[in-house]
DNA sequence: GCTATCTTGAAACGGTCGTTCCAAGTACCA
DNA sequence: TGGTACTTGGAACGACCGTTTCAAGATAGC
């Protein structure tokens, strides 16, 4: 007999996460929320909880929508180190171009600020960390299968390496960097790890 | 005529550096700073002006105080690879032991978190890439002329993925990576530009 | 169409934000 | 020692914070 919702959650959140993307969760006031996506406190409380609940669903969302496509197109991938080169390829060009250049990555945004405080934040940090982690190691995986990696280039380590890079182009991309010094800088990092037999 | 400071302002600085590295400028209210430096707001706005100026104050702070000693003992390095092996391995120590263990780097902090609106943060933080970047290039330009290179390694663009590197450690770092796992890491990006015939 | 149950709008909550103001205090110079 | 330029303590400012509350509105089953 109750009265249904009278907006999309979905599409709400999705909003939500522009915000806290751009500006961060310090930065973005329930009000800015109650003004983008043009529902009232009331239903925003109902529906997702306080702000640090609001936070933690923003943050799932955009794990779902942008990590996890990019984590799997990395990991499904059989070619090996030309996955990697258009994994990051596909990163900056998000980072430094259209709707979304300067923002960072939210994830990378979260790990800097304050809000790793939060013990569900932090968890949920390590486990987007792994994801990451385990994507790019499978693709070396493969790699080394098909000789492209140069002698003594272990992939669980070089993963970690590559993750750290790209912890590093989502902060300088944040700050302005512009597309064509990040993808020299990543070209370098993956000419350093092939195999010169293979070239 | 005038009556003189009853306080020192470096040493009161300096409390506000570890309060805005540890807590990001967006959680920190003018509050906590009068309580942990124990002076009055009067004496606050006085000093160093409203709580923006007073950040970019304490930012220039921390470059002098942490930044800058490291960039120079980098520079300054004659043994090229070697330098900047411990480069990263003091930066590791510091990120993850001892005081500041966990708060990650106040200016890769700022470089995500939405301080960087601000123009003249923005400068600053352009400012700081291109020290550090400067500092790891003089290392490698040393570490090409003594032919501990591979073939075809540029110290330019080598830099730039060191740096990069830098800040996923300070990324990293902030979350709880241990330091073990950062300097496996490291020390494998340093191992991939290292010339065989060197080793 | 009545009622039960949920949603919605809007006002209001206490608290904290960054900042300002002013009276009282204090050290130097004449 | 008096005058003066500055510092200091502390109250107060308006604005905004995240959150709660509640009456009015809306829907589905009876």
């Amino acid at each position: 007999m109750p009265d249904i919702k009278h907006f999309d959650p979905d599409a709400a959140l999705d909003t939500v996460v522009r915000l806290f993307w751009r500006q961060g969760v310090a930065m973005t006031g329930i009000q800015d929320v109650v003004t983008a996506t043009g529902l009232n406190r009331s239903s925003l409380y109902a529906t997702f909880g306080g702000k640090q609940e609001l936070y933690l669903a923003a943050l799932r969302r955009y794990q779902e929508q942008w990590s996890r496509p990019a984590f799997r197109g990395l990991a499904d991938d059989r070619r090996g180190l030309p996955a990697v080169a258009e994994f990051f390829d596909a990163l900056i060009e998000v980072r430094c171009s259209g709707e979304y250049a300067r923002w960072g990555c939210m994830v990378s945004n979260a790990q800097a600020g304050a809000e790793n405080g939060d013990a569900e934040v932090r968890a949920f940090l390590h486990r987007h960390h792994e994801e990451l982690r385990d994507a790019l190691c499978a693709a070396l995986v493969r790699a080394e299968a098909q000789g492209q990696l140069a002698a003594g280039t272990e992939p669980g380590v070089t993963a970690d390496l590559l993750a750290l890079l790209a912890y590093g182009v989502n902060l300088r991309s944040r700050t302005g960097a512009d597309a064509g010094s990040l993808r020299a800088t990543v070209g370098a990092a993956l000419r350093s790890l092939t195999s010169r037999t293979a070239e």
